[in-house]
DNA sequence: TCAGACTATTGACCTGGATCAATTAGGTCG
DNA sequence: CGACCTAATTGATCCAGGTCAATAGTCTGA
C-alpha cells in the first residue's frame, strides 16, 4: 500500500507506447487522438512476483491483460485435480480472451515470474470500439489472430514426435523473442521443464533428455533455464519433421 | 404459415430461423428489425456435395460461413503434404473465423456429405455490428466462443489415453446434436475413420479397435458410419479418465 | 454384374516415450 | 553455513499405441 508512488503517470505513458497497445495490438489504424481515448481506458497494476495469480478459473471477467514484461502462464484444472498448461504469455500478448463469451474465466493465469500487466475493462473497450471503427475492426482482427494461434498450438499437438513438438516449441519461442527485440537465440525459459512437458503433452524426464540430446548434438547449449539456440536451420529441419536428414550427410554413427 | 407475398424471400426467413442466425449466433440480443437486416447481408449458396470444397488454405476470405445442413470438415496440409484435420463442423456452427485477421484462409474446408452454407461477407457484417452494438456484442462473443472451443480441443488432445480422446469426441457430437435437436445417441458419423483418427492425433487401427472395444463392452453400437450410443454414463466416465473405476469402487484415499 | 479401388477391421510385432527409481544440483531459510 | 526442499537429470523397465500386413466389407462405374 505504502509508496508506490513512484510509477508516475508521465513513465505509465511512455510504458503504454513500449507496451502493446501501441505495437501489437492495435497497430498504426488509430489516430494519436483514438490512441489516447483508448490509453485513457487502460490500467496499470502494480508488479506480480513469481507465483502470483491474476485470476482463477470461475472468476468472474472484467478486464483484458495485456502483458507489459515478464511473462504469464494460463492453465486449467480439471476435475480431478490434474492440470494442463494452455499458454505462455510474452510481452505484449493478450489474456482473457476466451472469456469474453460467458464473463467468466475459463482459465487460471499466473506469473511464471515479476511480471507487469496492464488491465482492459472490457465494456469500456467495447464501447469505445462502438465509436471508433478502426479499433473495432482491431478488436476483431486480434480475436481472430488467437483463433489461428490455437489452431497453431492445435498443430503442435499433432506432431508426431517429442522432438518436434519441442523443437516447435523452442522456435516459436525464438521468434516470439525476436519480434519483441530480444534475442531470438539467447533467452531464460521462465517455466520449469514440468509446465514445459504438461504444455507439449510430454513427461518431464523426455523434455530433460531430449534437452540433452540436442545439446549433445550441438543444436543448443542449455544451462539450467538458460537457452542458447547454436543452429536455428537444424533445429527448423527438425520442426519440419525431417528426422532422418541428419543421417545424409555424415554417416553419422555412434 | 406458407408465405404469401414473396415465397423466396419468405423461405429463406424461415430458413434462417432454423440457420443458426436466430438461435446460435445470435441469441435474442436483436430486435426483429436488426434481425432483418442482419439477414438481408446473408448469401444462401446452392448445396455442395461431398468433397466439395468451401474454400482452400490460402484463398482469400470474404465471408464467414455458417453450416446450414450437412457437416464440414476444416483441415491444414503441412508443406510435406501430410493432413491435419482441424475440426468438425455441424449445422450452426461457423467457419472462417481464423481467416478475419489477414483476409486469407489459414486452412482448406471441404463437404463431408451433401451440405448447404450460407455467406457472410464480413465487411458488411462489420459495417453492420458498428451500427448495432448489440450485434458487435454477438460478433465478439462468437470470437471469444470459438476461441473457448479451441482450448477445448488443446485439451482433448492433452488426455492421455486413446479411449479418452474417443470418448471425449464421441461425447462433443452427441452433445452438438442434442442441442440441434437430433438425436443425442443415435447418428451418423460423416466423417472417416482416418479423419477421426487424425483429428485425435491416433492411428486408424486405433480408432477401429476402440470401436470394437467399445461395442463389446456395451457402450455402444457401431455399424459402420452409424452410430448409437447405449450407455452415455460409462462414456461420460471415460472421457473423465476414470479408466480404473470399470470395476471398482473403493474409495481412493492414500 | 463384376472389376477395381477404397475403407475398415483384425492380428502380430515393435518402438517411443511413460513410468518408476535413484541421484544430483540449486535454492531457501533458520 | 548447513539442513532441507524442490527441480532436473539420468538410468532401467514397460506398455500403449504406432506400424506393417493380411483380410474383408463397401462403393463405384462401365
Amino acid at each position: 500500500m505504502a509508496g508506490r508512488n513512484i510509477i508516475t503517470l508521465e513513465s505509465i505513458k511512455v510504458a503504454c507506447k513500449n507496451c502493446s497497445l501501441a505495437t501489437l495490438c492495435l497497430p498504426m489504424a488509430l489516430t494519436p487522438e483514438d490512441v489516447n481515448r483508448l490509453e485513457k481506458i487502460v490500467k496499470r497494476n502494480r508488479p506480480l512476483h513469481r507465483g502470483d495469480h491474476l485470476f482463477y478459473e470461475g472468476d468472474a471477467f472484467e478486464s483484458l491483460r495485456v502483458v507489459t514484461t515478464g511473462s504469464i502462464m494460463t492453465y486449467s484444472s480439471s476435475d480431478d485435480g490434474t492440470i494442463r498448461t494452455l499458454g505462455f504469455h510474452l510481452p505484449g500478448e493478450l489474456i482473457g480472451l476466451d472469456a469474453i463469451e460467458n464473463s467468466f474465466h475459463r482459465c487460471s493465469a499466473k506469473a511464471l515470474e515479476t511480471a507487469l500487466v496492464c488491465e482492459i475493462p472490457f465494456d469500456q473497450l467495447e464501447r469505445l470500439s462502438n465509436e471508433i471503427p478502426s479499433l473495432q475492426h482491431q478488436v476483431y482482427r486480434l480475436l481472430s489472430r488467437e483463433i489461428s494461434h490455437e489452431t497453431g498450438v492445435l498443430m503442435l499437438l499433432g506432431k508426431k514426435g517429442a522432438d518436434e513438438r519441442l523443437a516447435s516449441f523452442l522456435m516459436s519461442l525464438s521468434e516470439r523473442f525476436k519480434s519483441r527485440d530480444f534475442s531470438a537465440t539467447d533467452f531464460i525459459l521462465s517455466m520449469s521443464r514440468y509446465e514445459i512437458g504438461n504444455y507439449l503433452g510430454l513427461a518431464v524426464e523426455t523434455i530433460s533428455r531430449l534437452f540433452t540430446r540436442f545439446q549433445e548434438e550441438g543444436i543448443m547449449q542449455v544451462d539450467r533455464k538458460h537457452i542458447q539456440l547454436l543452429d536455428l536451420d537444424r533445429l527448423q529441419v527438425i520442426v519440419d519433421g525431417h528426422h532422418n536428414a541428419d543421417r545424409s550427410h555424415h554417416g553419422c554413427n555412434s
